[in-house]
DNA sequence: ATAAATAGTTAAAACGTTTGCGCAAATTTT
DNA sequence: AAAATTTGCGCAAACGTTTTAACTATTTAT
């Protein structure tokens, strides 16, 4: 049943060189005659050889596979920057594991461990939201295995990283608002130890203050971004005296949580009350009532620069430090 | 920087033992005594030992990695499948490949080969649109390697295939537009060579023949699953004289996009015109206007299910033949 | 003509496992 | 007490590749 591999070993055979002359020859190594390698290539061919991954492995200890660990890949988000390193890495050769936290700090764990095991070459992480220690990293790094972040980057931690500039989009999108004439805007941001949060938050402060307003602490809502949690939030604000206007949430699905929160209270989203966001998914383009204005996150963009950059560093076009440091500039898309 | 792999031979040498009982007694063989294994196990544990996989994939051929290719991974249907892949793999040690083919037959066989080459245990597929021809699928058979379809089964094809009942889906929602009055009902299959679509249409005609109607031939559309296509065949639709009164349309995306054009062109969706379809997927919850109906299609449990079938292949506990095909009973979500 | 350099090739070790076979000591059976 | 069996373990080959070092012609320099 299971089909014959060809093995180097017989092509040296059928053509009566040695093992290392055939291997030497597919290598494109100068010492091989011209002749050599063309009969070695044609009969490579012709005979269906490829090198067994394993053996390479073994001598070579690189598997040509990097391991991609993310929140959830039902996400629009990060199923598009998978798409971005897939379209990267295929071209070189590299097999992409893909793993999900699902937000989860012991997922997130258990797949870098698993990426260990199997001799990923490098490895590409958006961190759960329950990530606050990156011991499990820094054993990457011990083993000498490369690493990316894109978007929920570490922080305190020095290493590659790609995101873009959460805190001017913050800041454009806030500053918005307040132009329109909306003055009293709450944040419904992700979980305080992650930090495209901080960011988000300074962003927000500083357009609020900068337009010579105050930042009211009961507009300050933290979600560990279940939808249980973002409704609770979503509640705490709607029951309010002097609720808010509009809320800016940590992304688009958070919004859409809190959309419907408020839909269920009795409140016109995007009426009574204004949502915007990050991220400007293609999903929103079926929604009747999107987020009114969201910041561009550019996934696909950065799944491919953090795959080029994985890449540079593995072949060392790149040396390992410092460390590359990429911030996409944002552009907020007004919707209505 | 590269941190030290504890080998056996290092195990064997500390403990002044030989690396065949090393290895042995790892391996739980009864022919190495207690003591001996509980010597061996502790000082694995302590020297964080993990076997190279390179090495064992060498010897014993099997890579303990399976390949997924479907279509979009942006699509929460296959996201979901998915996880339930993962779920069942991890537990039992396999890592997942991931590639998406975006409904292109060119890009499923440049996975396929991938898969081939990086020498996968087993193979999970549903297929690209485009797919009508499953040679590729005849090579991964030739070399030994497993393969189960989900959701997209190939035609005429044996396999191991998991999918829902279809047919009685369709004919189920078909028959609920019936039974509330509806009976000039249009289909926005997806393309013919799919088995899916055929039993989608299958299901609808019986419906409508059962109630003692007609199949209208002009009702009856199929897309190519792009955006483009699906909002062409929608403007036929209503281009016609005597417009349909609902759309049975393929799964939920098509049905959005469906959607969108209808109310382009100033009709109003789930009013004017009724949608229902396939699939069911959480982001209709957040939708102003789901489809009225939906027939679940189970997506996690169909990842799980083709995973556990696979694993069973793999571990043969299953033997290959005959092929198993699992069928889901459907269930139908009534939205409005 | 001889020495030195070059080109083309090969033998063999190494990578870290698994496993068939063999061997000795301990135990049981006769 | 000798023979047979069992128990516990080691030797060495094998998996398919890459790579170091060496080796043989052939060409070039002296």
């Amino acid at each position: 049943m299971e089909k014959h591999q060809t093995t180097i070993k017989e092509i040296a055979q059928a053509l009566n060189v040695s093992i290392s002359t055939v291997s030497r020859a597919l290598q494109n190594d100068p010492r091989i005659g011209l002749r050599t390698k063309q009969r070695v290539g044609e009969l490579a061919k012709t005979m269906h050889y490829t090198p067994n991954p394993a053996a390479v492995l073994l001598r070579k200890k690189k598997t040509s596979t990097i391991g991609v660990v993310l929140p959830y890949l039902k996400e629009e988000f990060f199923s598009m920057a998978i798409t971005g390193i897939e379209d990267i890495t295929s071209t070189k050769g590299y097999n992409v594991f893909v793993s999900q936290s699902r937000d989860c700090y012991e997922r997130e764990l258990k797949a870098i461990k698993s990426f260990i095991n199997s001799r990923v070459d490098g490895v590409i992480a958006s961190l759960s939201v329950e990530t606050d220690n990156y011991d499990h990293f820094q054993e990457l790094e011990a083993y000498g295995i490369p690493v990316v972040f894109f978007d929920r980057t570490p922080t305190n931690f020095p290493a590659h990283t790609v995101k873009c500039n959460v805190e001017e989009g913050a800041h454009k999108i806030v500053n918005y608002l307040i132009e329109r004439g909306i003055t009293k805007i709450a944040t419904l941001n992700g979980s305080k130890n992650m930090e495209v949060c901080k960011e988000r938050y300074d962003g927000y402060a500083a357009a609020i203050k900068k337009n010579g307003l105050e930042v009211n602490d009961k507009y300050v809502k933290y979600t560990n971004l279940t939808k249980e949690d973002t409704s609770l939030k979503m509640l705490e604000l709607l029951a309010l005296d002097d609720k808010p206007q509009a809320i800016f949430a940590f992304n688009d699905y958070v919004a859409l949580n809190a959309m419907q929160v408020c839909k269920q209270e009795g409140y016109i989203p995007n009426k009574d009350i204004y949502f915007v966001s990050f991220a400007n998914l293609p999903i929103c383009t079926y929604m009747e009532n999107p987020p009114i204005a969201s910041v561009e996150q550019f996934a696909y963009t950065m799944g491919e620069k953090a795959a080029q950059i994985l890449v540079d560093v593995m072949t060392s076009t790149l040396v390992k430090e410092p460390f590359q440091e990429i911030i996409l500039d944002t552009e907020i898309h007004i919707h209505a």
